[in-house]
RNA sequence: GGCUCCAUGGUCAAGCGGUCAAGACAUCGCCCUUUCACGGCGGUAACUCGGGUUCGAUUCCCGAUGGAGUCACCA
């Protein structure tokens, strides 16, 4: 067997959506798995849709996704160019061969006679009345400077087959296909007749790409045999979804890679994430690292039916990878987020980290969390009230004006002494240990979740801070008790 | 509408003629706990509907229904 070569052929067009991404990562996961060749080209020949910087964006989220090309405009292996747009002066040629090999023929009609050949709902179907034309009548046309395209002529009966590497057999009748466009009139290739070229002048052999395809594939098989060429495997992939009914697409926003990047997803967790959208593994290890996915990677796995994004999901696994990061490795990615908290600059990030790890999903949560050590002011009181701790606002107020008196003179204001000293505390009221933190906690930080309990929280806020909270939040809950 | 596909819980999904129909997320409950979390344990929840084939269908075939894709001088 030829050694495996598959491609990812994106168009310049902005942000790098979340399908097309999946798209990528499964090309590349396939070419590694069969120790083969990733290639990269860039498909830029619709110039009204192309993004300024957009190429280095494609460039950045391959990196970011740890998804390394074999091949590409950067990394020359021999089959270049690799920018579609460099390449355009050799598509007219291969039309042309394609032509004398009776795969293709010229064509001159017009708008307005295509126009004529449109039914009750608008689809035309165009009727091959160019193909009859005699050589010497294109000679004549062409040589008169008239506008021409350059059409496919596929067979008028038959039926056209191939085997999908995912759906399996696929088979479309001849007369259900149109003579598409493969040179327009501008001289330029369309985007099936460059894909069909380029693909083989790369000599790509797992065409990898979404099921909009499918259906249109046997045209391309058509070309590859007019040329004489072998065809090579296919293996379509369902499209990622929004909800049931509606595909995951630019329009409907935050499905760019780099907008999940903003709200505090790890990369790895996203290409985790939709590695397993679409694919199941062998195992029941979902989480999965690059080296694994590379390793299990097989199209067995691959799902037939479009599946739903569930960001729900892969914010738990975001989760999961951050649980495993070292507090100085999560200080570290999580920075951007503690410099615009009301925190920046005031308390030490690694400690911080300490606290936050198995407590935040995402690192976008970091600012709610932790604002409440610069922020702090009238709260619910609501939040006294636990009946499983059989707690009330009597009763916690009672609790803190005795941990107000315990505590007014300590100087060893630490988490471990603290623990201590509220213990003893509960025993000697002979209360649970819980009736004196669940009130503490709140007093000082007058938030429902923190990022650890109460003694934790009142190291990192200082005795002076802490007992100014608590004088707060006794008189908050005296004036409401009269 | 024509054509091509697809169909297991709310979601991702395993299953590939005989299973009490995995697992994960979400959800609910319990436990642990020094409150917030983490963690542990458990619950609720699915084979779209009809016909066949078969001793036996989630699994194979046909139809219906539902869904996706495609019908451009766009990729």
């Amino acid at each position: 067997m030829n050694k495996v070569r598959t491609r990812f052929a994106p168009s310049p067009t902005g942000f790098m959506h979340i399908g097309n991404l999946r798209t990528c990562l499964y090309a590349y996961l396939f070419a590694k798995k069969n120790n083969g060749t990733f290639v990269l080209r860039i498909e830029d020949t619709d110039q009204e849709r192309y993004v300024e910087g957009a190429v280095d964006v494609i460039y950045s989220t391959l990196k970011k996704a740890g998804i390394e090309h074999d091949e590409g405009p950067d990394k020359d292996g021999g089959y270049g160019p690799y920018i579609q747009s460099q390449r355009k002066s050799l598509y007219l040629d291969y039309a042309k061969e394609l032509v004398e090999k009776g795969g293709a023929y010229y064509c001159f009609c017009d708008k307005a006679r295509l126009e004529s050949l449109k039914d009750g709902n608008g689809v035309a179907k165009y009727d091959k009345h160019c193909l009859s034309l005699s050589k010497e009548e294109v000679e004549k046309r062409l040589a008169n400077g008239e506008q021409y395209v350059i059409r496919q002529n596929i067979p008028t009966d038959g039926v056209s087959e191939y085997e999908d590497m995912v759906f399996g057999h696929i088979s479309v009748p001849n007369e259900d296909m149109e003579d598409g466009v493969l040179i327009k009139s501008d001289g330029m290739p369309t985007y099936n007749f460059a894909n069909v070229v380029d693909d083989h002048l790369m000599a790509i052999n797992y065409v990898i790409r979404g099921v909009e395809y499918l259906s249109s594939t046997p045209k391309y098989n058509l070309m590859y045999d007019a040329f004489g060429w072998e065809r090579p495997h296919y293996m379509h992939l369902s499209p990622i979804m929004k909800d049931a009914q509606r595909k995951l697409s630019k329009r409907y926003g935050d499905a760019n890679f780099e907008d999940f990047l903003d709200k505090g997803y790890l990369p790895e967790a996203i290409v985790n994430y939709i590695a397993l959208l679409g694919w199941s593994p062998k195992g029941t290890d979902e989480k999965l690292s690059m080296q694994q996915l590379k390793e299990q990677f097989d199209v067995d796995g691959i799902s037939k039916s479009p599946s739903i994004f569930d960001e729900a999901k892969m914010r738990w696994l975001n989760g999961e990878y951050i649980k495993q990061m070292p507090p100085t490795e999560f200080a570290e990615v999580a920075r951007p987020y503690f410099e615009q908290s009301k925190v920046a600059g005031k308390y030490d990030y690694t400690e911080l980290a300490k606290l936050l790890i198995p407590r935040v999903e995402i690192l976008g949560e970091i600012p709610e969390k932790v604002n409440f050590l610069e922020e702090f002011g009238k709260y619910d009181t609501s939040m006294y009230e636990h009946k499983k701790m059989k707690i009330t606002k009597e009763l916690a107020l009672a609790n803190l004006v005795a941990i107000r008196e315990e505590l007014k003179d300590v100087d060893d204001w630490s988490d471990g002494n603290l623990k201590q000293l509220g213990t003893a505390l509960a025993e000697k009221l002979g209360i649970k240990s819980g009736q004196i933190f669940l009130p503490l906690r709140l007093a000082i930080t007058g938030a429902q979740s923190t990022p650890g309990g109460a003694t934790e929280m009142a190291e990192l806020l200082g005795k002076e801070e802490s007992m100014r909270r608590l004088d707060f939040s006794i008189e908050l809950l005296s004036k409401e008790s009269i």
